[in-house]
RNA sequence: GGGCGUGUGUCCGAGUGGCCAAAGGAGACGGGCUGUAAACCCGUUGGCUUUACGCCUACGGUGGUUCGAAUCCACCCGCGCCCA
């Protein structure tokens, strides 16, 4: 056993609170279990979510237990930590759905082989057995209210003038303390990580193991991760940036990285990769003395795409990074095979030939309908300032109508909408 | 259960009978500069079309008053505060 955990998670400034200094100790002397929750509030996580997935990897890298813990259970009711509105119920099938999407999403991410492999368990099954008078009889005796409505989570709702908090959120807190006694009881863990939101949650959950069984467990956070201009962390204009293939394509996906910032890059890849300490300096240097190049962002996103996404992934979005970014791209110099490969994560519509010069084919019309632009008054709009473009073409005739001519290699059409936003156009029949 | 308040476009927020598709801000998108960055500047931001002082849909819901309602009335729903 090794204590490089903790020491590695503070060389990447990846701790934000611990609950004791005695988990040093305890994860030098003996291989510990530790669990990391994952909400399934969405059938997908998101990069967001990627660095509880990344930690709990570190956490059994370093020769640790980890436990991925899927929320099957308290998803049902809504962890109120960092929300300002109660939320909506999902409903039960709903629930279940999403719990086995994220289910699937984590395996991916860790070792189960051996004995003391990863353990992946939906707390459904424990939470969906509870007896309501037992549960406060035995577990709601040791939490006093009083603390309860002091916690952040609490009392900004407490406060707020908007929104209150349900029953069912304030009692949030409890079942989450319940997994971790559980987990204890089950399979002797005696960590809980979580991002700096969960703090409290964690807390709570160990107390109880505390009082209850009379053991030390331990609480781990990291930090927030934050982003330079302010803006949050994980979207971008399309939204959400997703694990799942389907949602955010690989191509997206290694966008995403390499559109780090300057200012972000290195935190990112510290969080996000396995890159040694020292190679993350060396490339920090690199940020500092050559920004254009973006060796950082390019190792970043080469590295988590890499890592969700596998190699093959990783080369196409490469291929098609090269491809769509070089400024004197002409189209109609590339084969069949290239345009694939550049646009193979592209949203597609499909253009029946008939349609070709025909008012049909216009290209506000097209533009809108790709999903370029919500409507076409706005396409209208923006068209005459050189924002929409055909095959890398920017086209400023509002009348402009798609073409034999505009068809390349294997069918397609490339429509464009400001500088990284495609559309490919297959030209054929149902 | 009672009283008071509140509900506007993606969000915040003005508007209290016509001049309102609805001020302002944020966000978002597009353009410029640049490094597919940040900052900054400019434009757009309900939908449709023959882009027009045009049509449609919109100010929690349903009805009503009125020539005319986001604005007035009634009831309902959500939310908040206070009382029980």
């Amino acid at each position: 056993m090794n204590s490089d955990f903790l020491k590695d998670l503070e060389e990447r400034q990846l701790i934000h609170q611990v609950s004791s200094p005695a988990l040093a100790d305890a994860l030098r002397n003996g291989r510990l279990a530790g669990y990391i929750g994952f909400d399934p509030s969405s059938d997908s996580l998101g990069v967001g979510n990627l660095v509880m997935l990344i930690l709990l990897m570190r956490f059994q890298r370093a020769g640790h237990r980890p436990i991925g813990v899927v929320g099957g259970g308290t998803g049902m009711i809504g962890d109120p930590s960092g929300k300002t509105d109660e939320r909506s119920l999902l409903s039960r099938e709903q629930t279940e759905q999403n719990a086995a999407g994220i289910r699937k999403q984590v395996e991916r991410f860790l070792d189960f082989s051996g004995p003391d492999g990863a353990l992946l368990v939906n707390n459904a099954e424990w939470l969906g057995q509870l007896k309501l008078l037992d549960f406060l009889r035995d577990i709601g005796k040791h939490f006093s209210v009083n603390q309860m409505i002091v916690r952040d989570s609490v009392r900004a709702r407490l406060a707020g003038r908007e929104q209150g908090i349900s029953y069912t959120e304030f009692t949030y807190m409890l079942l989450q303390a319940y997994d971790y006694l559980e987990l204890h009881d089950r399979y002797g863990c005696t960590l809980q990580m979580g991002g700096s939101d969960q703090w409290g949650n964690i807390l709570s959950g160990a107390d109880l193991i505390r009082r209850l069984r009379g053991v030390e467990a331990y609480a781990l956070t990291t930090p927030l991760i934050t982003q330079a201009d302010g803006t949050k962390f994980g979207k971008t204009e399309a939204g959400n940036v997703w694990l799942d293939p389907e949602r955010t394509s690989p191509y997206q996906f290694y966008q995403f990285w390499l559109n780090a910032g300057d200012r972000d890059v290195v935190q990112h890849l510290n969080t996000f990769t396995f890159l040694s300490v020292r190679q993350i300096a060396e490339l920090a240097r690199e940020v500092a003395d050559a920004p254009q190049q973006r060796t950082a962002q390019r190792m970043l996103a080469e590295e988590v795409t890499r890592l969700v996404h596998g190699p093959e992934a990783l080369l196409r979005a490469e291929r098609a990074t090269a491809m769509l970014f070089n400024k004197d791209a002409d189209f109609r110099q590339l084969s069949e095979q290239e345009l694939r490969e550049a646009f193979l994560d592209a949203p597609t519509s499909r253009l029946a030939p008939t349609a070709l010069g025909t008012p049909d084919a216009g290209l506000i019309a097209c533009v809108a309908d790709a999903g370029l632009y919500p409507s076409r008054g706005q396409a209208r709009k923006d068209l005459p300032n050189g924002s929409i473009f055909v095959n890398n073409v920017p086209i400023r005739d509002s009348n402009y109508v798609l073409s034999q001519a505009d068809v390349l290699a294997g069918g397609f059409i490339l429509l464009r909408k400001g500088k990284k936003h495609y559309h490919v156009l297959r030209v054929a029949h149902e």
